[in-house]
DNA sequence: AAGAAAGTCAACCGCCCACGT
DNA sequence: AACGTGGGCGGTTGACTTTCT
Protein backbone atom coordinates (compact mmCIF):
# COMPACT_ATOMS: atom_id res chain seq x y z
CA UNK A 1 0.00 0.00 0.00
CA UNK A 2 1.23 3.33 -1.04
CA UNK A 3 1.81 5.16 2.63
CA UNK A 4 0.33 8.50 0.70
CA UNK A 5 -2.83 6.59 -0.19
CA UNK A 6 -3.38 5.99 3.66
CA UNK A 7 -5.98 7.40 4.73
CA UNK A 8 -8.23 6.21 7.73
CA UNK A 9 -11.58 5.55 7.04
CA UNK A 10 -13.11 8.05 9.53
CA UNK A 11 -9.73 10.30 9.46
CA UNK A 12 -11.66 13.24 8.09
CA UNK A 13 -14.23 13.04 10.58
CA UNK A 14 -11.76 12.77 13.24
CA UNK A 15 -14.01 14.04 16.31
CA UNK A 16 -12.88 17.14 18.71
CA UNK A 17 -12.98 15.09 21.66
CA UNK A 18 -10.69 12.00 19.36
CA UNK A 19 -8.02 15.46 18.11
CA UNK A 20 -7.92 16.24 21.87
CA UNK A 21 -8.08 13.01 23.24
CA UNK A 22 -4.73 13.01 25.95
CA UNK A 23 -1.75 11.97 24.07
CA UNK A 24 0.76 9.37 25.85
CA UNK A 25 4.03 10.10 26.69
CA UNK A 26 7.00 9.04 28.43
CA UNK A 27 8.11 4.76 27.98
CA UNK A 28 6.71 3.00 25.81
CA UNK A 29 4.49 -0.53 26.40
CA UNK A 30 5.03 -3.65 25.20
CA UNK A 31 1.07 -3.13 23.13
CA UNK A 32 2.02 -0.21 21.96
CA UNK A 33 4.89 -1.33 20.52
CA UNK A 34 3.21 -4.68 19.08
CA UNK A 35 0.68 -1.88 17.50
CA UNK A 36 2.65 -0.12 15.88
CA UNK A 37 4.86 -2.97 14.29
CA UNK A 38 2.04 -4.66 13.21
CA UNK A 39 0.66 -1.20 11.64
CA UNK A 40 3.96 -1.09 9.90
CA UNK A 41 4.49 -4.28 8.87
CA UNK A 42 1.29 -4.38 7.10
CA UNK A 43 1.25 -0.30 5.72
CA UNK A 44 4.03 1.02 5.71
CA UNK A 45 5.80 3.33 7.39
CA UNK A 46 5.26 7.64 7.12
CA UNK A 47 2.57 9.67 7.26
CA UNK A 48 3.22 9.60 10.83
CA UNK A 49 0.70 11.68 12.30
CA UNK A 50 -2.20 9.75 10.43
CA UNK A 51 -0.46 6.58 11.20
CA UNK A 52 -0.49 6.98 14.67
CA UNK A 53 -4.19 7.73 14.54
CA UNK A 54 -4.93 4.70 12.23
CA UNK A 55 -2.84 2.23 14.33
CA UNK A 56 -4.99 3.45 17.87
CA UNK A 57 -2.10 4.80 19.14
CA UNK A 58 -2.36 7.68 21.58
CA UNK A 59 1.07 8.68 20.62
CA UNK A 60 2.30 11.70 18.43
CA UNK A 61 3.15 10.86 15.23
CA UNK A 62 6.77 12.07 16.14
CA UNK A 63 6.91 10.11 19.08
CA UNK A 64 6.13 7.01 16.64
CA UNK A 65 8.67 8.13 14.20
CA UNK A 66 10.97 8.00 16.92
CA UNK A 67 9.98 4.59 18.08
CA UNK A 68 10.18 2.92 15.02
CA UNK A 69 13.44 4.36 13.99
CA UNK A 70 16.25 4.34 17.06
CA UNK A 71 14.06 1.00 18.52
CA UNK A 72 11.61 -1.10 17.26
CA UNK A 73 13.28 -1.20 13.38
CA UNK A 74 14.54 -4.41 12.41
CA UNK A 75 17.91 -3.82 10.79
CA UNK A 76 18.23 -1.67 14.38
CA UNK A 77 21.93 -2.99 16.28
CA UNK A 78 22.19 -2.87 19.86
CA UNK A 79 24.84 -3.50 22.12
CA UNK A 80 28.35 -1.70 22.44
CA UNK A 81 29.68 0.79 19.89
CA UNK A 82 32.77 -1.99 18.94
CA UNK A 83 36.08 -0.38 18.29
CA UNK A 84 36.03 0.14 14.62
CA UNK A 85 32.79 1.95 15.19
CA UNK A 86 34.36 4.40 17.54
CA UNK A 87 37.05 5.27 14.81
CA UNK A 88 34.24 5.53 12.62
CA UNK A 89 32.53 8.52 14.76
CA UNK A 90 35.74 9.94 15.45
CA UNK A 91 36.47 10.23 11.90
CA UNK A 92 33.13 11.01 10.91
CA UNK A 93 32.49 13.84 13.49
CA UNK A 94 36.13 15.61 13.00
CA UNK A 95 34.92 16.09 9.70
CA UNK A 96 30.83 16.77 9.89
CA UNK A 97 30.76 18.12 13.96
CA UNK A 98 27.79 17.02 15.18
CA UNK A 99 26.03 16.30 12.12
CA UNK A 100 24.47 12.89 13.87
CA UNK A 101 22.13 11.67 11.50
CA UNK A 102 24.50 12.27 8.53
CA UNK A 103 27.46 10.08 10.79
CA UNK A 104 24.85 7.09 11.08
CA UNK A 105 24.41 6.62 7.79
CA UNK A 106 27.38 5.10 7.85
CA UNK A 107 27.21 3.04 10.27
CA UNK A 108 24.19 0.88 9.87
CA UNK A 109 22.07 -0.53 12.41
CA UNK A 110 23.05 2.50 14.38
CA UNK A 111 20.71 5.29 14.47
CA UNK A 112 21.61 9.07 15.31
CA UNK A 113 20.14 8.47 18.53
CA UNK A 114 22.92 6.29 19.77
CA UNK A 115 26.05 7.81 18.29
CA UNK A 116 24.72 11.12 19.88
CA UNK A 117 24.41 9.63 23.09
CA UNK A 118 27.55 7.72 22.66
CA UNK A 119 29.46 11.34 21.92
CA UNK A 120 28.01 12.72 24.86
CA UNK A 121 28.63 10.36 27.56
CA UNK A 122 31.99 8.81 26.24
CA UNK A 123 33.47 11.23 24.71
CA UNK A 124 33.01 14.23 26.25
CA UNK A 125 33.51 12.58 29.22
CA UNK A 126 36.54 12.10 28.30
CA UNK A 127 37.20 16.13 27.11
CA UNK A 128 36.20 16.61 30.54
CA UNK A 129 38.82 14.32 32.25
CA UNK A 130 41.37 16.40 29.70
CA UNK A 131 40.15 19.63 31.07
CA UNK A 132 39.69 20.70 27.54
CA UNK A 133 36.35 21.50 25.43
CA UNK A 134 35.52 19.34 23.30
CA UNK A 135 35.41 21.22 20.65
CA UNK A 136 38.74 22.58 20.90
CA UNK A 137 41.25 22.04 18.56
CA UNK A 138 43.52 20.87 20.90
CA UNK A 139 41.04 17.67 22.05
CA UNK A 140 40.29 16.86 18.05
CA UNK A 141 44.11 17.09 17.60
CA UNK A 142 44.69 15.23 20.32
CA UNK A 143 41.70 12.23 19.28
CA UNK A 144 43.56 12.67 15.59
CA UNK A 145 47.13 11.77 16.68
CA UNK A 146 47.14 9.96 19.93
CA UNK A 147 43.45 8.40 20.17
CA UNK A 148 42.48 7.28 16.82
CA UNK A 149 45.58 5.62 15.95
CA UNK A 150 45.57 3.69 19.34
CA UNK A 151 42.07 2.68 17.98
CA UNK A 152 43.70 1.55 14.87
CA UNK A 153 46.18 -0.04 16.94
CA UNK A 154 43.37 -2.13 19.09
CA UNK A 155 41.88 -2.96 15.79
CA UNK A 156 44.78 -4.92 14.64
CA UNK A 157 45.84 -6.28 17.52
CA UNK A 158 42.23 -7.96 18.02
CA UNK A 159 42.60 -8.87 13.96
CA UNK A 160 45.71 -10.42 14.75
CA UNK A 161 44.53 -12.50 18.06
CA UNK A 162 41.60 -13.57 16.29
CA UNK A 163 43.86 -14.59 13.16
CA UNK A 164 45.65 -16.38 15.31
CA UNK A 165 42.92 -18.50 16.82
CA UNK A 166 41.31 -19.00 13.66
CA UNK A 167 44.72 -20.63 12.19
CA UNK A 168 44.84 -22.32 15.28
CA UNK A 169 41.21 -24.27 14.47
CA UNK A 170 40.64 -22.00 18.17
CA UNK A 171 37.19 -20.48 18.32
CA UNK A 172 36.59 -18.16 15.50
CA UNK A 173 33.31 -16.14 16.47
CA UNK A 174 35.65 -13.19 16.78
CA UNK A 175 37.16 -13.10 13.79
CA UNK A 176 33.55 -13.24 12.34
CA UNK A 177 32.62 -10.80 14.12
CA UNK A 178 35.77 -8.33 13.57
CA UNK A 179 35.29 -9.07 9.98
CA UNK A 180 31.72 -8.30 10.12
CA UNK A 181 32.09 -5.11 11.71
CA UNK A 182 35.06 -4.13 9.93
CA UNK A 183 33.16 -4.76 6.49
CA UNK A 184 29.98 -3.63 7.50
CA UNK A 185 30.44 -0.79 9.45
CA UNK A 186 33.86 1.20 7.91
CA UNK A 187 33.48 -0.08 4.55
CA UNK A 188 29.76 0.27 2.99
CA UNK A 189 28.09 3.61 2.43
CA UNK A 190 24.70 4.75 3.09
CA UNK A 191 23.84 4.37 -0.75
CA UNK A 192 25.69 0.77 -0.95
CA UNK A 193 28.77 2.29 -2.40
CA UNK A 194 31.47 -0.21 -1.49
CA UNK A 195 34.94 1.58 -0.46
CA UNK A 196 38.26 1.53 -1.79
CA UNK A 197 40.45 -1.43 -1.38
CA UNK A 198 41.57 -1.54 2.02
CA UNK A 199 45.12 0.83 2.57
CA UNK A 200 47.36 -0.35 5.36
CA UNK A 201 48.05 0.69 8.40
CA UNK A 202 50.99 -0.35 10.68
CA UNK A 203 51.15 -3.33 8.20
CA UNK A 204 47.60 -4.24 8.87
CA UNK A 205 44.79 -3.38 6.49
CA UNK A 206 42.20 -1.16 7.38
CA UNK A 207 39.73 -0.52 5.01
CA UNK A 208 39.29 3.02 3.79
CA UNK A 209 36.07 4.75 4.59
CA UNK A 210 33.94 5.43 1.40
CA UNK A 211 31.61 8.72 1.94
CA UNK A 212 30.41 10.16 -0.81
CA UNK A 213 32.70 12.53 -1.30
CA UNK A 214 35.63 9.71 -2.06
CA UNK A 215 33.22 7.14 -3.31
CA UNK A 216 32.75 9.07 -6.22
CA UNK A 217 36.20 8.08 -8.39
CA UNK A 218 38.05 10.25 -5.94
CA UNK A 219 36.92 12.73 -8.17
CA UNK A 220 36.81 16.58 -6.91
CA UNK A 221 32.89 16.62 -7.36
CA UNK A 222 30.13 15.10 -6.01
CA UNK A 223 27.62 12.89 -7.92
CA UNK A 224 25.66 16.29 -8.53
CA UNK A 225 28.13 17.99 -10.47
CA UNK A 226 29.55 20.59 -7.25
CA UNK A 227 33.13 20.99 -6.24
CA UNK A 228 33.73 19.19 -3.43
CA UNK A 229 36.48 20.57 -1.27
CA UNK A 230 39.18 17.69 -0.42
CA UNK A 231 38.65 16.19 3.06
CA UNK A 232 41.83 18.05 4.76
CA UNK A 233 41.78 15.74 7.74
CA UNK A 234 45.12 13.82 9.38
CA UNK A 235 43.24 10.73 9.75
CA UNK A 236 43.14 10.64 5.64
CA UNK A 237 46.99 11.19 5.72
CA UNK A 238 47.14 8.29 8.21
CA UNK A 239 44.43 6.08 5.98
CA UNK A 240 46.28 6.75 2.82
CA UNK A 241 49.94 6.58 4.03
CA UNK A 242 50.39 3.74 6.38
CA UNK A 243 53.05 4.90 9.54
CA UNK A 244 53.43 2.16 12.00
CA UNK A 245 51.58 3.25 14.90
CA UNK A 246 54.45 3.10 17.07
CA UNK A 247 56.09 6.16 14.96
CA UNK A 248 53.20 8.23 16.33
CA UNK A 249 55.38 9.26 18.65
CA UNK A 250 57.78 10.40 16.34
CA UNK A 251 57.35 13.79 16.39
CA UNK A 252 59.15 14.27 13.22
CA UNK A 253 56.05 12.13 11.43
CA UNK A 254 53.86 15.43 12.24
CA UNK A 255 56.13 17.75 11.25
CA UNK A 256 56.36 16.30 8.08
CA UNK A 257 53.03 15.19 7.14
CA UNK A 258 51.76 18.77 8.44
CA UNK A 259 53.83 20.41 5.93
CA UNK A 260 50.79 18.92 3.25
CA UNK A 261 48.35 20.84 5.30
CA UNK A 262 47.97 24.65 4.90
CA UNK A 263 46.75 25.65 8.08
CA UNK A 264 49.89 24.22 10.88
CA UNK A 265 49.01 21.94 13.29
CA UNK A 266 50.76 21.65 16.55
CA UNK A 267 51.95 18.68 17.29
CA UNK A 268 50.27 16.84 20.61
CA UNK A 269 53.75 16.83 21.99
CA UNK A 270 52.92 20.98 21.40
CA UNK A 271 50.05 20.56 23.41
CA UNK A 272 51.51 18.86 26.51
CA UNK A 273 53.21 22.01 26.94
CA UNK A 274 50.59 24.54 26.07
CA UNK A 275 47.24 23.08 27.46
CA UNK A 276 46.83 20.10 28.49
CA UNK A 277 47.36 19.38 32.11
CA UNK A 278 48.49 15.79 32.69
CA UNK A 279 49.64 16.20 35.46
CA UNK A 280 45.94 17.21 36.91
CA UNK A 281 44.37 14.74 34.72
CA UNK A 282 47.10 12.06 36.56
CA UNK A 283 46.69 13.40 39.98
CA UNK A 284 42.91 13.14 39.47
CA UNK A 285 41.92 10.51 37.08
CA UNK A 286 44.48 7.90 36.86
CA UNK A 287 43.28 6.18 39.32
CA UNK A 288 39.76 6.08 38.59
CA UNK A 289 40.85 5.29 34.76
CA UNK A 290 43.76 2.57 35.68
CA UNK A 291 41.39 0.72 38.16
CA UNK A 292 38.26 0.54 35.38
CA UNK A 293 36.98 -2.73 34.72
CA UNK A 294 36.35 -2.80 31.56
CA UNK A 295 38.77 -1.09 29.12
CA UNK A 296 37.16 -2.34 26.20
CA UNK A 297 35.14 0.77 26.27
CA UNK A 298 37.25 3.09 27.44
CA UNK A 299 38.77 6.11 25.12
CA UNK A 300 41.97 5.76 27.26
CA UNK A 301 43.25 2.70 28.64
CA UNK A 302 46.24 2.20 30.61
CA UNK A 303 48.23 2.18 27.80
CA UNK A 304 46.91 5.61 26.49
CA UNK A 305 47.51 6.87 29.88
CA UNK A 306 51.35 6.15 29.85
CA UNK A 307 51.87 7.12 26.29
CA UNK A 308 50.62 10.30 27.50
CA UNK A 309 52.80 10.51 30.07
CA UNK A 310 55.53 9.44 28.69
CA UNK A 311 54.76 12.10 26.16
CA UNK A 312 54.42 14.66 29.07
CA UNK A 313 57.71 13.82 30.37
CA UNK A 314 59.51 13.74 27.06
CA UNK A 315 58.48 17.45 26.44
CA UNK A 316 59.09 18.97 30.28
C1' DA B 1 23.54 -2.43 53.36
C1' DA B 2 22.20 1.99 52.04
C1' DG B 3 22.42 6.41 50.21
C1' DA B 4 24.85 9.38 46.89
C1' DA B 5 26.92 10.17 42.69
C1' DA B 6 27.75 9.16 38.08
C1' DG B 7 26.57 6.99 33.80
C1' DT B 8 23.36 5.51 30.25
C1' DC B 9 19.90 5.98 26.97
C1' DA B 10 14.99 6.36 25.49
C1' DA B 11 12.08 9.95 24.72
C1' DC B 12 10.71 14.66 24.22
C1' DC B 13 11.17 19.47 22.59
C1' DG B 14 11.71 23.14 19.55
C1' DC B 15 13.50 24.61 15.42
C1' DC B 16 13.99 24.25 10.64
C1' DC B 17 13.14 22.88 5.89
C1' DA B 18 10.65 20.83 2.03
C1' DC B 19 6.56 20.31 -0.15
C1' DG B 20 1.77 20.73 -1.36
C1' DT B 21 -2.16 23.74 -1.71
C1' DA C 1 3.53 34.55 -1.92
C1' DA C 2 1.57 32.74 2.15
C1' DC C 3 0.19 29.19 4.86
C1' DG C 4 -0.23 24.49 6.79
C1' DT C 5 1.63 20.04 7.44
C1' DG C 6 4.92 16.35 7.69
C1' DG C 7 9.22 15.02 8.71
C1' DG C 8 14.17 15.43 10.04
C1' DC C 9 17.53 17.18 13.03
C1' DG C 10 20.30 18.48 17.17
C1' DG C 11 19.86 19.58 21.96
C1' DT C 12 18.04 18.40 26.31
C1' DT C 13 15.66 15.93 29.91
C1' DG C 14 14.66 12.56 33.19
C1' DA C 15 14.03 7.80 34.58
C1' DC C 16 16.56 3.99 35.36
C1' DT C 17 20.92 1.46 36.26
C1' DT C 18 25.45 1.01 37.89
C1' DT C 19 29.23 2.27 40.63
C1' DC C 20 31.16 4.44 44.48
C1' DT C 21 31.57 5.74 49.32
Amino acid sequence: MDVKDRDCNNSANISEEEEQMDLRRGPWTVEEDFALINYISTHGDGRWNSLARCAGLKRTGKSCRLRWLNYLRPDVRRGNITLEEQLLILELHSRWGNRWSKIAQYLPGRTDNEIKNYWRTRVQKHAKQLKCDVNSKQFKDTMRYIWMPRLVERIQAAAATATAAAATGGDSSTTTSNTYQLNNSINMTPTGHVGFPPATVGGAQVNTIATPENSSTAASSDSFGNQVSPVSDLTDQYYNNPVPVNNIQNQDYFQVNQADFSESLISPCGYFNQGLDFQAMEQNNQSQWMESGDMSDNLWNAEDIWFLQQQFRNNM
